[in-house]
DNA sequence: TAAAATAGTTAGTCTTATCTAACAAATATT
DNA sequence: AATATTTGTTAGATAAGACTAACTATTTTA
């Protein structure tokens, strides 16, 4: 059996890793730091999950999914993104609430449960935030993705997904009128610091580069 | 905050005492062995739900959930039975499955997601073992059941409840061609132990008076 | 009513997941 | 190369929830 905190370490070390190709190990601090734990906490797990053959990693060195601790950590990003699909689709929850309850969600414990929930919601291939869904083989489709500083004066693209899922961001996406599916025109952009004025249904806002980066456009 | 444990021995408490309104109180051991732990552990936790008041109890005496604690209880009954609602009529599991997973489900923490789930679900009044499902101010409706063994030879009855819903009496149950709405007809009774003949589809079996106790019908 | 049986409590132990404080190793900077 | 900084580890502590073994209180029965 697999506890609720170790499928949390897995499935971070997925984002912090194999998520991004470019990085295929992590660190003690970083994990710890984006688990909002201790280092000596992270430490005192990652020997549990090596003990399961779950990570990979020796004394002072870098920490690996192993192929099995991978395959589980997806399996969980998997009932995550469905679960908030669910909530998003069937419970009308709005963008911003669903990853705190599909955090909970997500460590409840039946096969049966998850494919048939993928079903009842049609083999969805993107979460509400617009990442992939695994599917029930754990392959994961990921698009290419274009962020809205791709996007030159004057044109208009589709809000696909956004990169940050924190509800500070999602309410400031929110608050300015942006939802997924949303037609943006890009009014101006300033060459000192990347910031955009963007146009959402006739209404306009100015947003940092730092908040276009995170919104993915087609 | 309440633990998943602390949920699961209020919901205990309320199975034992209020949901049967003879019995107000429980006992030490009784609670263990509905929960399947050591009396000691019980004691331990009677202890910290006392200091919570969610039960009321002095040393050597008696057992009783307090008004708070009997809130929390139901509102734990009712995401049960929400979800087994759920699971069976949405996700396609049978009768018999879904319990184990709703005792999962339960203790997820989400106003709003027992609320939308029961909109979704058409604000259903009972679960598919013909339970109550207690409404959002926590009323329950309880209906006054006939069993089987209250029905007459020669007559024909509609199974709408059960009253065991562990694995073995459901599998058994199923087994037999028995299912929510079946019609049953009493083809005869056996005065020495009560044992029934009944038909269902065409399909005769003979069941034991204490596997009639269990089948609320109408 | 004394003894036996049942019910409930206490003390001490274990495991999991966390922490703090102190230490050690690796890396970067002067 | 010496020093400083960053990163990672260890030891020891704590809290929750479970256990066993031994004890105490209450209830039943002969
Ligand atoms: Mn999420
Ligand atoms: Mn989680
Ligand atoms: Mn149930
Ligand atoms: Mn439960």
């Amino acid at each position: 059996m697999i506890s609720q905190a170790e499928e949390n370490y897995l499935k971070a070390l997925f984002h912090l890793t194999n998520e991004t190709e470019e990085k295929v190990e992590a660190g003690t601090n970083e994990l710890a730091f984006y688990l909002e734990v201790k280092p000596a906490t992270v430490n005192d797990m990652l020997k549990k999950l090596k003990e399961k053959e779950l990570v990979s990693y020796k004394k002072y060195g870098k920490i690996m999914l192993t192929q099995q601790g991978r395959e589980y950590a997806v399996e969980v990003v998997r009932k995550h993104r469905l679960w908030e699909t669910f909530l998003y689709e069937k419970l009308e929850f709005s963008w911003d609430e669903v990853h705190e309850v599909a955090e909970q969600l997500e460590h409840i414990k039946s096969k049966k449960l998850v494919e048939q929930l993928d079903r009842f919601l049609g083999f969805p291939k993107i979460d509400p935030h617009g990442d992939p869904i695994p599917n029930s083989k754990g392959e994961i489709k990921y698009l290419k993705r274009k962020t809205l500083t791709d996007i030159p004066v004057g044109a208009v693209c589709k809000l696909v997904a956004v990169k940050d899922s924190s509800a500070s961001f999602l309410q400031y996406a929110v608050q300015i009128g942006l939802g997924l599916s949303s037609k943006i025109k890009i009014i101006s952009r300033q060459e000192f610091d990347g910031s955009v004025e963007i146009e959402i249904d006739n209404k306009r806002s100015t947003v940092s580069q730092k908040f276009a980066e995170n919104l993915f456009v087609l």
